[in-house]
DNA sequence: ATTAAAATTTAGGCACGCCTAAATTTTAAT
DNA sequence: ATTAAAATTTAGGCGTGCCTAAATTTTAAT
């Protein structure tokens, strides 16, 4: 038991929470590419082993110890993350799936070890928070960038972190985390986006971007001066 | 294909193949703490895949593809548990365990990031030698330091690594892989040996060891003066 | 050469996690 | 309220890799 399945089946489940307060089936199985009837066998297995409470046909959504165990698999996946981003220079584009794999075989001692050589990192390099050790995880007060409005300034929290293709034109763009933003325009029809770029003092660009990417990227505004 | 069982089970016969010609059913299933019955059927998957030769009830051998798959798995083992030991601080006796692990899910380019953070090593911590990537593994002249005789000198080449209680033992003695020592004497009977062992000029020490530790180091004659 | 013991293989099963196809339930449209 | 569409679950199957028990082959002893 606590299978790489498993770990992944939960690991899912909690990402799709927050969207949805109940995992519908076909989310679930998509994520994971997977057919729905298998994911339907496994949420059996799961809610019989208490870590999702499940009706039929009603959705899935995770108890506190499957809740826990996500949050475990999660906290093994940005530190890993981090860890090849620092300590081997895995360009950011391409820690995620590296990590998918290593989030499994990273023991307790292990984990510690690396937490202790990155000097107890919260965030990892998409921006994203690390659960600690003991389950807890940092709820931020965030805007999707799509959900601005044109004058707004804001900082980058956070991106996704699964599309190597977005990451790679997210860099290109410079839109890193702790990257400060202000939308210069929005354009009507196709709601394209003119965004201001500041990622240093001596350094500013204008991009425009489309919905898909505005979407991807986690923002804080900022106060108007 | 090229499962997880199927590298440990071409690692093992690789290993197993040092001391006998042809790996038996039984000792590769007690190798890999597997039923024998069950070490057949993988026996027929990988004959079937051209990975070992082999004729009923006559054993089995690496043949050259299965060879190089097995000689690919143990240099990501021993490349991964220098790294563990040296970036990490693993101590010594626990990094087989987890190179067991983290062996599988290396991928090439990470492989080449840690070679290359190593200085191209060519000994994991054991003083094993690391096949490098085209398949090329060292041939060593040594002897096991059980087939020494009283007053030959000899040099520490290799340990072996699986078992987490005789590293920790070997550690506290000094036995480590470059260390000179000396046989002073061979009793009687039991076999039991004195060595001498110089980890360094200003540090001397004897100790007794019996058949079982001097059978599981591997060392390098030195000339008498 | 015969035979008992040991080693090996075959036969039959099981758990896991996936699949497709068919049945069921929910949903949304009329 | 009825019904068609969509979502979900059930049924049945497959590959992997393990198991135990029974059959077969090899080995070693007499």
């Amino acid at each position: 038991m606590n299978s790489q399945a498993v770990e992944d089946y939960l690991k899912a489940i909690y990402k799709l929470q927050s969207s949805q307060p109940k995992v519908v089936t076909s989310a679930l199985a998509e994520h994971l590419g997977v057919n729905p009837a298998s994911a339907t066998g496994m949420i059996k297995k799961l809610a019989e082993s208490n870590l999702v409470s499940y009706e039929r046909y009603q959705g899935v959504k995770l108890t506190p110890p499957g809740e826990k165990i996500a949050l475990e698999v999660i906290r093994h996946h940005r530190l890993v993350e981090l860890y090849l981003a620092e300590a081997l220079s895995v360009p950011w584009d391409q820690v995620h799936d590296e990590a998918e794999k290593w989030e499994h075989v990273l023991s307790e001692d292990l984990e510690d070890r690396i937490d202790e050589i990155l000097g107890y990192p919260t965030i990892d390099p998409h921006g994203a928070p690390i659960p600690s050790r003991d389950g807890n995880i940092e709820q931020r007060d965030t805007n999707l960038l799509s959900e601005l409005t044109q004058g707004d300034s804001a900082v980058i929290i956070e991106v996704s972190d699964d599309d190597t293709d977005l990451l790679r034109y997210l860099g290109k763009l410079q839109l890193y985390p702790q990257t400060i933003i202000q939308i210069i325009s929005i354009a009507p029809f196709d709601q394209l986006i003119t965004v201001r770029v500041s990622p240093n003092e001596d350094d500013t660009n204008n991009f425009v971007i489309g919905q898909k990417v505005a979407g991807s990227i986690l923002v804080s505004k900022l106060e108007k001066n």
